[in-house]
DNA sequence: GATGAATGAGCGTTCATTCAT
DNA sequence: TATGAATGAACGCTCATTCAT
């Protein structure tokens, strides 16, 4: 999700013209990304992708199938960046946070719409949905998940971390962070933001003794 | 907004009947945060409400007004309920930030319909709204912008944090923890995660040295 | 169903706007009856009946809905007919089983969209929809049944019938007689065939001896 | 029609790859017959053929030609099978009528999903079809009117027979009985209805005296 | 104020048919 | 011949909003 297209995991319609199931989805991120997922028309999109309303359910079983591939393929992108990173990251902690942060700014700070999708539109989903959803973020806590348990064995971080509510702390703030940036219009440099992002999350607020 | 009603903040509407005002609110509150936005019909919500469904529209000009004042009436209630807080909180700022997530934990913890009101189906906004959303919670970001602005000032905070990113990691932290909570089904307390959440808020994840 | 309204059983929408009601059906036996089931769009029938679209909501639950209800009162018209018809009969079992035919006849001949509703366009139905045409038919086969019975007490008809097989003779030489009379075109009329049509059911093919 | 292919009465389409265009029949009496025509995609009818769905109109003009070509083949194998039982049944008429019953049942009852298709299926058809339909079924008329001229002249049966009034009770009777035994399940066997349903026919309800 | 019947624009989805390969 | 991807017209149904009573 590169900003054109969506290598990474494939699953579905791995036989399928790739080119149009690419075209569709990179479509639907723009169009839902600007207009919302309720005022984004099968047919707004089709026209968008250059193909036809039918075309759009051969690649895809209905409307929710789009947003949920979308996200299967930003998260898959994602979570596959963050581990090439954290190969090269060392052993700090500190510092694989700081690489996670980086590859979740910049995929989503190079691709407004996809941030719009993912921070905005994303959410307007029915429980049934949001299940899948919740399946498809797992891998993703689950590398936050890792380093916080890193961090907390190494002694960098405080032994008494509930980790869950850590992980919801570093999750939440940087979602918070993208939301604003998002929300304001995306006028300033997202990744001028890493730095003190990760500051605070490591450090907290209060003055170090 | 004490758990069931919107009786207390009351501002705008006051020349209205109260009654059917409140009474379509709470139903909103309750049909929405149930059935998400796109499937509570004004009809279901009138219906609710034991209102006619064009009696709805004597009180709010339409759909989109109804989740906007929902929102209004809940940020209301929780900035004043907030202020009250703090007037008995003395000038320890951790003291004032606990006060501030208790209040909200409190709010959205006693009523789940209005959590997954607002954690979740108040997400389904366009862009008009989400201005409109901006505006309605400014005052509750303000006091938490003032309570982070004493705390570098006490020297109780670090003086390098930058206020907005402190904020966002405040408000994401705390979004972060009561939307999972809400939608793991709301099965514990959600008041037994004030302290911890505020520690890690305050303390951040390093071990202190 | 005698042509321009549906008094007799009214189960659904009694409080309902009567005259709608009506319209929608009388407007769905010309529409369905000319075009057929599917070539009958439900914005066809609402413009005919002079409604908008979802006013058929408003009285019918979907599309089948229609097709069950216009079963539902014609079916109801012809029973509570036949049963005034059975009361003057005397004890007469031909005579008798002439009154049921004159009185099928006499629906539908008077009304080709109606007959052509039920011979042709009612057929298309699926396994679900069938099932509920059973059950309204039911009454109907009934009372041919009832008046078997008594022929065969009354020795009249002979003792070694097979009700079923004989109602079936009874319904399927009917429902052919006023198919093939719709088919091609309902040139004749339909009525004049009462008696030979009796006669055949009594009395059979064979010669009398 | 044998039970499950379409090879032996083939006067169309001779020239035509005979193992496609039969596939593409009996997958459609199949489909048709237990989905029904409007829930019988041609897609579906292909991938049950075992050929791509282009192929389906290299050897059928439009699905209609399908359901057209079907009547064809059935009518065209009880049709010629009638006459060869004709053959062996002497002079008899009731015999001969006997063989006719004999041989539609047989041929249906043989085959729940043809019949379900003739009884049920075939209904959905429009103005320009039934005309078809009307054509290819004439020959199978004839048979029918056939025999009762045959009955009457040869003083069997009554002289002042309806002919046509005659073949409708006949076809009626038969085609009654048979959709009433598909749409209760085929669960009993349609053969063992032949002599109460010929008797019903010739000799009607009255007992004889 | 209050009602609720009526409206009609709007959208997701299906599927018969075509045609480039 | 055979394929099957692509098309796009068509339709059932929903629901926010209005307005006569």
């Amino acid at each position: 999700m590169n900003g054109h297209s969506f290598i990474g995991v494939r699953t579905i319609a791995q036989k399928k013209n790739n080119e149009k199931y690419e075209a569709i989805l990179t479509a639907a991120v723009k169009v839902i990304g600007q207009a919302g997922y309720h005022n984004a028309p099968i047919s707004k999109i089709a026209r968008e992708a250059g193909v036809a309303d039918g075309t759009v359910y051969l690649y895809f079983k209905n409307k929710e199938d789009i947003l949920i591939s979308i996200l299967r393929e930003t998260i898959g992108t994602i979570v596959s960046r963050i581990h090439e990173e954290l190969q090269t990251a060392g052993d700090d902690v500190v510092e694989q946070l700081k690489r996670l942060v980086t590859v979740y700014f910049e995929t989503l700070g190079t691709n407004p719409d996809l941030a719009m999708f993912t921070q905005v539109h994303l959410r307007q989903s029915n429980a049934e949905m949001r299940k899948q959803i919740g399946d498809i973020i797992k891998p993703y806590y689950q590398i936050i998940d890792e380093i916080i348990e890193r961090g907390m064995k190494s002694g960098v971080f405080r032994q008494n971390l509930d980790g869950r509510i850590a992980r919801r702390m570093i999750f939440g703030t940087m979602d918070e962070t993208i939301t604003a940036w998002i929300l304001t219009g995306a006028k300033y440099d997202l990744l001028s933001l890493i730095t003190p992002v990760c500051d605070v999350m490591v450090g907290g607020l209060r003055k170090q003794v």
